[in-house]
DNA sequence: AATGAATGAGGGTTCATTCAT
DNA sequence: GATGAATGAACCCTCATTCAT
């Protein structure tokens, strides 16, 4: 299986003239090579070997870093979860007259985020769901971070009298499946758009589906 | 030889009249085991023991009826896909005035079907992308049904003056996006309204997003 | 699985106008049905599906006739074995001057029965060694009846000062190598020659290789 | 840190030089195992679990060198062809008051080559027609081999003028018979004879048969 | 006697994880 | 720290045989 001397030598190349590298990095790397693992074939498709191939490292190691794939999933998760909440900024109250453009901000940033990045809104669409419990509950707790923000910015609207009278937690979720399945439409393939029609269109969507007569 | 007419018209009867409907029986018995089973644990996790388990049948009987795991599940879908689409009726063009409670009464017996059924929810929610080709296609394809019937609703609307223009495929797919999420936070748990509540929010967020100002 | 109709049709033509197939007659449909199919296939790719479905008859009516696999197996060989040795004739000590002719008789009357019947020659060449003990040693009982009408031969040609002096037993069973041999390369399809060829050379083999000089 | 260029040098050394060689031993390990079993059960009876247990390793080990069960049988008749030819000298032109000394030492090294390996002659023996058509044409193709080594001699011998007008292909094919029958008869434990008796005996039933009056 | 749906033991293969070097 | 050969539980599927009708 596989060639033995390029091993042997990217090997010897390795412990000749680098140090070892720093834990954090390794497991960076691993990280990374799961990410696009997981990316591409999903996370029951996805087999060690897939990781530590990309990754470049033997089998052994991934379980220095790793205590499993399970453990993996969950750090890329996390990471994921990170990536796309640092996009979200929470409009200051003062800047009444900027609302709508800090809205339309919002949403082209992690529109743009998630286009660019296809496997991390391929992941965060489609797995996981089933997989066990405790995964569920880590993805609820994630979009609920991203409702939460939305509550936050409907109410803020009431009290500002922007937006009408109703169901605050169906409409947040209603605006928060509008970006969803655009965003995963376009996984698919069906929808084309740019960024720029995307987040002009749902800006319309979500201002008029809100908003007092 | 006895009497052999009698005992040949039991088997002539048998034949044409019950034991097809037997083998059809057996089969759903065995598609409603697997229903539930994707339901709950997602196509990778559920294993055929738990189906014939949950229909109570030996390994065997299993392949009389179906292929392999793929074959069920592939059943399975078509069989959620049909009972969907049951559901979803076109609106004629002349009852002008009855559109609101049309749109309303779609909502709603969609929303009802899914809530009712919580397993084919969540495989029509959560299944499949990534899974395989094949089957990401066949949600593709269910998913552009639903979608068609609302570009032809919202291109009627347009014609007839309701509707504000705009980029309909984008429109279509984020309305699209409101009805999932809101089911699908319903099966998260986060959301607990009833089906009358979520169809009338998602009516006015419908309205309000698509109609002329 | 299948037209359901025709089956009732057939089945209802066979209940109205044929009495049941008299024991006899559907032992020999069935074991006609396995020659065919393990002649093609070999005993282990050969299925009891194959076997009924070339007999045109239900899966349970094969165990009403024959215990299972195994033995329909054996009733084969114990069929194709008969059929070889009908064509086996002793040679009369008188007819001393009717030797050469009786032999060849003798080698062409063979080759002649297994070139016209492939899949008992097949059968009897490559099958069954190594299933279990118990065919082995049929086999070994086949092969010992022929070895013994050519030892007999032998020693009536050493009495007669035909035969030159060696050890009979390898004479014998080389003989029937190469005789096996021919036939089998046939079956192989490397060797295309005629039966009448076949049985010359064969014969000016056989003698040349025993005969005094 | 500690010392590393001795560790770097201990692990150049076993890469280069043990790791592969021990690979290639666990290989040949689970090639004899199967040897074994395949030699005293058959393709067929022959279970992945005979094999690991009889080489004494877990079932996954297997899968690590071999694709399956094929893979591993087609890698045993490899082997075994080998051997064989391994033990067939072609004879030189001019040694010509050799030959018969020649042709004596050929067949008494394939003869006593295969009696000491039973298993490895009762594969080339009985197995594998009918299996399936790749291995079936495997073992014509070294049938094949066989024969050409044959028919060079007898054409050889024709030339000279010690070998008897005729069909070469025919007398090629009974002369293999002899050989393969005198050695299954043995495998059957019809037959007792020393491989000196059995060469002498053949060699004798060769030169008759074919050679000049 | 005939049917064919149902059975379930058994076999081949995969893959996450371990551990000696 | 790094390696990768070894492990074995787990899973899918087949097919000879049974048995109620």
């Amino acid at each position: 299986m596989g060639i033995r001397i390029p091993v042997f030598f990217r090997d010897l190349m390795s412990r000749i003239m680098t140090k070892p590298l720093a834990r954090e990095e390794r497991k960076k790397q691993l990280l990374d090579a799961a990410i696009t693992c997981f990316g591409q074939k999903g996370y029951h498709a996805t087999q060690i070997s897939d990781i530590i191939e990309t990754a470049g490292v033997a089998r052994g190691t991934f379980y220095l870093y790793f205590q499993g794939k399970r453990e993996i999933f969950d750090y890329v998760m996390t990471e994921l979860f990170g990536q796309v909440q640092k996009e979200i900024k929470t409009i200051p109250k003062e800047a009444l007259s900027e609302i709508p453009n800090q809205i339309r901000g919002n949403i082209k940033r992690v529109l743009t985020l998630l286009m660019n990045n296809p496997l991390l809104a391929k992941i965060l669409m489609s797995e996981s769901v089933g997989l066990d419990e405790e995964l569920d509950s880590r993805l609820r707790t994630f979009y609920n971070h991203i409702l939460n923000y939305i509550r936050r910015g409907l109410n803020q609207g009431q009290e500002m009298g922007f937006v009408r009278e109703g169901h605050i937690e169906i409409m947040a979720v209603s605006l928060l499946g509008c970006m969803k399945e655009v965003l995963y439409q376009h996984l698919l393939g069906t929808e084309k758009a740019t960024p720029d029609e995307m987040t002009e269109e749902i800006y319309r969507m979500v201002i008029g589906a809100v908003q007092k007569q």
